[in-house]
DNA sequence: TGGACTGAAAGTGTATACACTTTTTGTTTT
DNA sequence: AAAACAAAAAGTGTATACACTTTCAGTCCA
């Protein structure tokens, strides 16, 4: 089977979802999407199931797909899912971790805080949110890594996390936090700073509704 | 957009992956299964990207979907993953269950041993996996409990797990140990148990190569 | 016998056609 | 002017058509 055209599309729409260049409740037409794709709706309904799969859009029968708006309840789920997921991660990497790995979250770190300086919003989000994926890499477990992926998409879906120069800051200095914890092997530390950075991350829930972008090439640039 | 024709396509499908009616290596294409579910070639399709993305078939370009066989590297994986998100989940349970969310898990386990008793293969396996989701669902986190229903389907593509009426027994025993420990708010034992449950389903793992049942319509009924 | 070639058959990948539903727009009616 | 209706426009849902790729069978040749 394909995977390329329609993987290239879900990969755009996504990037505008989560980046909130689309705004939820966004009308995505089939035929516009094709047409600026330069592909027919076929391909456009294939990366659009697969985006309402991830939870990024919703499909309503004969209406058609629509950027989703999760509601502040499943946000809250999303996160305690994560918490439980990532508090342990980071017990079982600090037990197993190698010198070589802690060295490889320092230097994603070290790139974080560039983009955070250099106010590089695109890229600091995604670094930002590559950190946990990142970790569950360096453990091994690839399984774990795709489930956080999209777990991280969705809440970015509903968050603007990092949104302000400020809190990615802070995002960053509680990454950097953590790694030290898991080079000196603190479990108990590693796991308390882990729960409380999602904690402050959930906390930064916000709910603002802007008009969307009605032009889509606009946000899809 | 649709829903009932893809998902019904879906859900067979799936049940036939996970009961082990249609073999790990089978050639799945579309336009049998299209005359087998009396639809065209378009609504298979987009059921195929759907178990797809669920990890129960892979999609090779030009040359179709297979019945996906997982490494036992990612079966590890998989319980990995789940004794993280179950060894906390059943911690919370122990700390905030009320009488009747225990009763209702005891009535689940009841229906189990029922299952068993009666050598219920398909319901049994159901009942089984079930449990672990009935578990997210009373604590009344959708997400966690969608997360979990995945993860056992992919889990059940690989092991055998209840295969024999001996290990099925012994599931639903563990089971029946767990909803004791919640009952009695020992949130160490209760974590402690699932624990080990889930280290034992583990074991379990089987990685015999049957020869697939060569007629579609055989395994789909 | 067995391996390389060739053409047919089968199958996948994408576009398009068409029926049916929703939405919009314009008109009529009160 | 506002509500109700009707026709047109736009959009979704499914089937089908067709190009291209893989697979398979049969043939030829060493």
């Amino acid at each position: 089977m394909e995977i390329s055209s329609t993987h290239h599309i879900v990969e755009s729409l996504t990037r505008a979802i989560v980046e909130h260049r689309l705004h939820p409740g966004t009308k995505l037409a089939e035929q516009k999407l094709a047409d600026h794709f330069g592909v027919s709706r076929t391909l456009v309904r294939q990366a659009l199931f697969q985006l309402s799969q991830n939870r990024l859009i919703k499909l309503e029968p004969a209406r058609g797909a629509f950027v989703a708006a999760p509601s502040v309840e499943e946000a809250k789920q999303v996160f305690a899912v994560r918490r439980m997921l990532e508090a342990e991660m980071a017990r079982a990497f600090a037990r197993t971790a190698t010198p070589s790995k802690v060295e490889a979250l320092r230097e994603h770190v070290a790139q974080e805080k560039l983009a955070v300086q250099q106010q590089d919003v695109s890229s600091r989000t995604e670094l930002l949110g590559d950190f946990h994926v990142r970790m569950a890499e360096l453990m091994g477990n690839q399984v774990l890594a795709d489930l956080l992926r999209e777990l991280i998409s969705r809440c970015a879906l509903i968050t603007l996390m990092y949104q302000s120069t400020h809190a990615a800051e802070h995002s960053s200095e509680e990454h950097a936090e953590i790694v030290k914890a898991l080079a000196a092997k603190d479990e108990e530390l590693a796991v308390r700073l882990m729960n409380e950075h999602l904690l402050h991350v959930e906390e930064n829930l916000t709910f603002d509704r802007k008009p969307p972008i009605s032009e889509l090439s606009l946000a899809l640039g």
